[in-house]
DNA sequence: GATGAATGAGTATTCATTCAT
DNA sequence: CATGAATGAATACTCATTCAT
C-alpha cells in the first residue's frame, strides 16, 4: 500500500500538537506547570511520550508553544483597523473585548499569570515573545511598527489627548500607568474566583471604563 | 559553668529558627521556592540538613511559617487603634503604610505573590492563614473579631460612608472591590520593577489615594 | 513505460544499501557509533527510518555491514599472486599498500579501530568476520584456504625465511608480533592526527619496512 | 548521641568513593562505558544512585575521576630521579616498569583505550589531564615545568644522544615516535589477550628494549 | 518499496526526608 | 542538639524499532 501523502501527514500532526497543546494547557492551569508531569500529560492525551518529545524538544517548548498561540491569537483583536489611532469607542470595545477574553479563557490566564510571576521564566519568556511577534511572518501584516510598542504608543497617545476635568496635575503616562495597573488587578484577582457574578463582573468593567475612557 | 536553663535553649531555638527562616526567604525570593533546595538553605544557614529537619517538620511547613511570621508582622500596622471606624486620615496612613511596606520587603512580596498565584499553595494556604490567625494566641491578643473578617467590615464601612460625586450609581462594595483590585495591581507590576522612580511611585500612590480616599 | 525488471530491482536495492552504508559510515566515523541515530542516518540519505529497517535488520547490522564491506574490499588487495609466499618485494608492496589505504580511508579506519576497541563488539564481530569470509560466497573466491588463515601462515613463512643478523636469538614468531604491533601502533597513532606531515608519514614508513622486510 | 567528628566523616567519605570508583572501572572496563547504568553500578557497589550522586557530580564526573586517579598513580613512577637526564639503566627501568604496569591493570587499561579511542572523550579528556596535572599540587611537586612535556623533551634529548649504526639517516625525532608507535601497538595489542604467554610477553618487551634503548 | 507517526523500555539525575552516630 | 551519609521515588528525555497506510 503506498504510503500517506504529505498533506495527510500534516494533518496528523496538526490534530496531535493541538491535542496535546489543550491537554498540556488543562494540567498546567490546574495542578501547575512544575506539578504536571509529561507522563501525566501523555497518558491524559492518550498518547506515549515519545510521541510527546516527537512534536516538542522539551516540556519547557511545549509550555512555550501553548503561551505563544493563546497570546498570537488574543492579539488578534487589538487595535483592530490599525490606524494607530484609539477613539473612545475602539478603547471601550478593547476594554471590554480583554475582559471578554479573561473571562472565556480564564484557565489559561490563570497559567499565564503563574508562569509571568516565575521570575526567571518572565524574563525569558518575554524576550522570546518579543522576537516571536516581531518574526518575518508577524512583520508582515504589521508592516509599520513592532507590535508591542506599537500598542504601547498608540494607549500612550489616547492619555495625552484626554485631559481628565478632575484630575489635578493631569499626567497621560501616570494614567496609563494606572489604567494598566487596574486591568492587571483585575485579572489577577478574577483568574482565581471560580463561579464569576456576572452582574458585579460586568459592573466593574463599566466602573474602570468610566475611570479611564 | 552551669547549664544553659530551659529559657535559654528556648531562645536559641527562636534564633535558630528566625536565622533559618531568613535564609530561606533569601533563596526562595531569589530563586524561587522549587529551585532553593533544602541543602542549600542549610548551607547557607551554616547548619545541617538534620538540623533544619529539628526546626520544621518539611520544606513546606518551613515556607508556611515564612509567610506566616511576616503577614502577621505586617497586620500589626493595621488599623492601629482598632475601634472599627476607619477616618480619610487612618484610611491615607494605611494605604502609605501598605506601599511603604511593599517598598521595603519587594524580595518578601515577590516570593508571596509567586506562592499565592499557585493555585493549591493558594488555597491551603488561605486556610491556615485564616485559622492561625484565628488560633488561641492570636485570638488572645485580639480578643474583639476574626482578624480579616474585621478587616474587611471596617472597610466596607467606610466606603459606604463616602459618597463619591463624580460617580453615578455609587456603590460601596464595587468601590471596595475596585480598590483592592488596584492595589493589587500596583503590588504585582512594582515587585518585578528592579529600580523604582521614587517620584513615579509617589505619584501613583498619591493618585489611587486621591482615587478611592 | 514497461515495469521494472528484477534485475533493475536488484540495482535499485544494492544502490540504496550503498547510500545508507555509505552515509552512516560517515556519521558512524564522525559523531561516533552510540551518538549517531538512525533518524539521523535516514535524514542524511533523504530515506525514512522505515526504509532503513527494509534493507538493514537493526542499527548493529548496518554497522556489521560497513564493517565487512570494507575490510572484504581491502583485503583484495592483500597477497595478490595468492601464491603463499611472499617476496620482499610483495611484503613492501604490502605494507606500502596498507598504509596508502590508512591514509586514503582515515575515517573509516578511526570508526573500525574504535568499534573494535569496544570489547563486546570486538568479540562478536571478530565471530561474525571470520565466519563471513568462510561464507560459501566468499569461499567459492578463495577456494584454496581460509583467509585470515592464509595471512597469517603466508607471514610466518615470510619471517621464518628471514634471519636478521642484527638480532640476537632471532625468532621468527616474534617478529612478526612486533611487525604486527607496530603497524598496529601506527595506525592508531595516525587515525587522530588530523593533519599529516606528509613527508615524516613516508620516513615512517621507510623505517617500518627498513626494520622488518 | 554526639554526631561523628569531621575526620570520621572523611573516612566514610574516603572509603565510599574507592568503593564506587573500584566497581565502576570494572564494569566500566568489562561492559564498557555506555553500556553501563549507573543503576547497575550502584547496586553492585551495594548503595543506592542517590549516593553515587553525593560523591561524583555525573556519570562522566565518575568516569574521570576513575582515569585521573590511576594515570596520577601510574606517573608517580616515571622518571624517578627528575633530573631530566635519562640513562639507558632509566630508559630500560621505565620501559619495563611500564609493561609491569600494563600487565597488572589490564582491566584499567583496556578501558583507558577504549575511551581515548573515542574522539570527543579523548579530546575533553586531554585537556582536562593535562590541567588537573599541572594544577597546584602537582607542580609543587615539578615545580620546573609541565608533566607531560617534560616527559616528552626528556625522551627527545635521550634519541638525540644516542645514534644508531645500523640506522642510515638517524632521526631522533622518528625513533621517538617509533618507540612511542610500537609500546602503543604493543599495550593496544595485549589490553585484550586474555591469558598472557609470560615468557612471550617478556621476549617482546626486551625487543622492544633492544631495538630502542 | 516507502513513509513517518507511534511506541515504551531505558537512562541519568534530583532532592526531600530519614537515621545512625 | 547536631551531623551529613544514605535513601528511593520521581522526572525529563532518548531512540531503536514497529506498523498502519
Amino acid at each position: 500500500m503506498s504510503p500517506r501523502t504529505e498533506k495527510q501527514f500534516q494533518v496528523i500532526r496538526e490534530e496531535k500538537k493541538t491535542l496535546i497543546m489543550d491537554v498540556a494547557l488543562e494540567h498546567f492551569a490546574k495542578e501547575g506547570y512544575f506539578n504536571t508531569t509529561i507522563s501525566h500529560i501523555a497518558k491524559h492525551a492518550g498518547i506515549s511520550k515519545g510521541l510527546m518529545y516527537n512534536y516538542f524538544e522539551s516540556k519547557e517548548a511545549l509550555l512555550s508553544a501553548i503561551l505563544k498561540r493563546s497570546i498570537i491569537e488574543i492579539y488578534k483583536y487589538f487595535d483592530i483597523n490599525k490606524d494607530g489611532y484609539l477613539t473612545e469607542e475602539e478603547f471601550e470595545f478593547f476594554v471590554r473585548r480583554v475582559f471578554q477574553i479573561l473571562k472565556e479563557k480564564k484557565t489559561f490566564w490563570r497559567l499565564l499569570v503563574q508562569i509571568l510571576m516565575q521570575k526567571e521564566v518572565r524574563e525569558e519568556f518575554l524576550k522570546s515573545f518579543y522576537s516571536s511577534i516581531s518574526s518575518p511572518d508577524f512583520v508582515a501584516n504589521n508592516p509599520e511598527e513592532q507590535f508591542l510598542n506599537g500598542i504601547f504608543k498608540t494607549m500612550t497617545d489616547y492619555f495625552s489627548r484626554k485631559e481628565k476635568r478632575n484630575v489635578s496635575n493631569y499626567d497621560p503616562y501616570l494614567e496609563l500607568n494606572m489604567f494598566f495597573l487596574t486591568i492587571k488587578g483585575f485579572a489577577v484577582t478574577y483568574i482565581y474566583i471560580d463561579i464569576v457574578d456576572e452582574e458585579f463582573y460586568d459592573k466593574t468593567i463599566n466602573r474602570i471604563i468610566e475611570l479611564y475612557k
